[in-house]
DNA sequence: CGCGCAGTTGAAAGTTTTCAAATGCAGTGG
DNA sequence: CCACTGCATTTGAAAACTTTCAACTGCGCG
């Protein structure tokens, strides 16, 4: 299949004043020296495109590098031997992707392009390489791996404990803190993905998302017109979910 | 109520040869000299029991260290506003809990004991501070965590997929070769967890949990006496569950 | 303009859950 | 040492949520 990768013509998402990428305060937020910076640069190769529908990389390829999401937006997913996929998550610009891979040599997921989407390369040997000697990019990696583990948790607790308007109403909310860090407006927004992969991500029958999309509707929570939603009332929303709260006091 | 905790007398894992714990080839598995491995053990504070009900860490409590699991068994759990706990991990001698936490101030989870169950304490300040002068120790580390995420996002994609048998049979072939990792036997040991547990982690209610591991038991494919399990047909639970494969040549 | 896929809707079918109750096991105290 | 109490486990039957199957609608694109 065609594989259509290709180079961004400019680096339209670089700061020219200091060259750094507009989103790098999201995804590699560094408080580091201008020789530092260099170096940092050196390791992550900018401005690599692909189509909607593409992969970045796919499940048992070879392992070499993580991807920042600068533009567009990628879902990650499994394969089973029986063919069918599990998305294991949605990447929005400002967000990572591969760190699920980094205890193997080959990816442990496919990565596909749920639009025509912007990445920027970061090889994972001279991550780890540079990563000994800025203390800083450490301990930002071990965050974004760790707040990884934990979003994979509380999906789990999702799956295991809630009901299908308590995840959809959940992944709605997400999407839209998500948008909001972006400083993009967190109650209308574009869902990147299809009604197919949010089943399939929240473990859900298309047909169930579409019903509970509808219901929601109806209630007046939301407000759909195909994948562009607005979040009529946030605090509707916020009641249908089950918060994570203090460990009880046995 | 009781915490109680307490030092362990003698460090009965201790390898006398080269004063190492003897599980360290499964949490710690690292190729250091001598001067290298000192500061490591000034790093791991070894031998902290707890005894079976206990707490290692509470959610919301202040994130300070993660713990090697040196005998006994853990589990991990988030609790919600409503009160229930979500079961996200089990954990045996030779793996480490706490990953989860490195990216706040706090514990994302609770850790409680299963069983009587000794320590080690790996304050998170000294591993990242040595981290960055033992490359491979940040190397292990990298790899802890990305496994963590993976397992974690098969866990999501068994909750999301997955029937009730298929659920258990993963389970008990999970166990199944972490036992073996120990140099345990693969095919009969004890479930260090209640069928409550299994069924809050697997997303089940306890009465599935218990007609499933009938049925398996019928079947021939188990012989269960309470918590002592034996996998009589290790094929048979293989073919139950789905294994992850290439992913599709679409 | 029509094909094709995404999304929606209805009704029946299935797993799994819930509710209820019995049984078993273990630690406690007499 | 045994009865007792409490919790873990098992089992049965009804209820519930979600899925599956089918069919229809709508939208985008060639």
């Amino acid at each position: 299949m065609g594989e259509r990768i290709s180079i961004s013509p400019a680096a339209t998402l670089l700061n020219p004043s200091c060259n750094r990428c507009s989103l790098s305060n999201l995804c590699l937020p560094l408080a580091v020296n201008q020789q530092d910076m260099e170096r940092l640069e050196d390791v992550v190769q900018q401005g690599r495109t692909v189509d909607k529908g593409s992969h970045i990389f796919k499940q048992h390829e070879p392992f070499k590098s993580c991807y920042a999401v600068r533009s567009g937006a990628i879902k990650t997913y499994m394969v089973s031997e029986e063919g069918d996929e599990q998305i294991t998550g949605f990447y929005l610009p400002g967000e990572i992707i591969g760190l699920d891979s980094m205890n193997a040599e080959t990816y442990s997921c496919c990565a596909k392009a749920l639009d025509r989407t912007s990445v920027c390369e970061i090889p994972f040997d001279k991550l780890e390489d540079l990563a000994t000697r800025l203390p800083s990019l450490q301990h930002h990696f071990f965050q974004l791996m760790s707040k990884e583990i934990q979003e994979s948790h509380q999906l789990s607790m999702l799956l295991s404990k809630n009901t299908a308007e308590e995840r959809i109403a959940s992944l709605l909310l997400s999407l839209s803190s998500r948008f909001k860090r972006r400083k993009l407006s967190p109650t209308r927004f574009r869902l990147p993905m299809a009604r197919n992969d949010i089943g399939n991500y929240l473990g859900l029958a298309v047909e169930t998302v579409s019903r509970v999309i509808t219901r929601f509707q109806k209630l007046g929570l939301i407000d759909v017109q195909g994948r562009d939603i607005s979040l009529k009332n946030f605090e509707g929303l916020q009641e249908i979910i089950k918060p994570i709260s203090r460990c009880s006091n046995e």
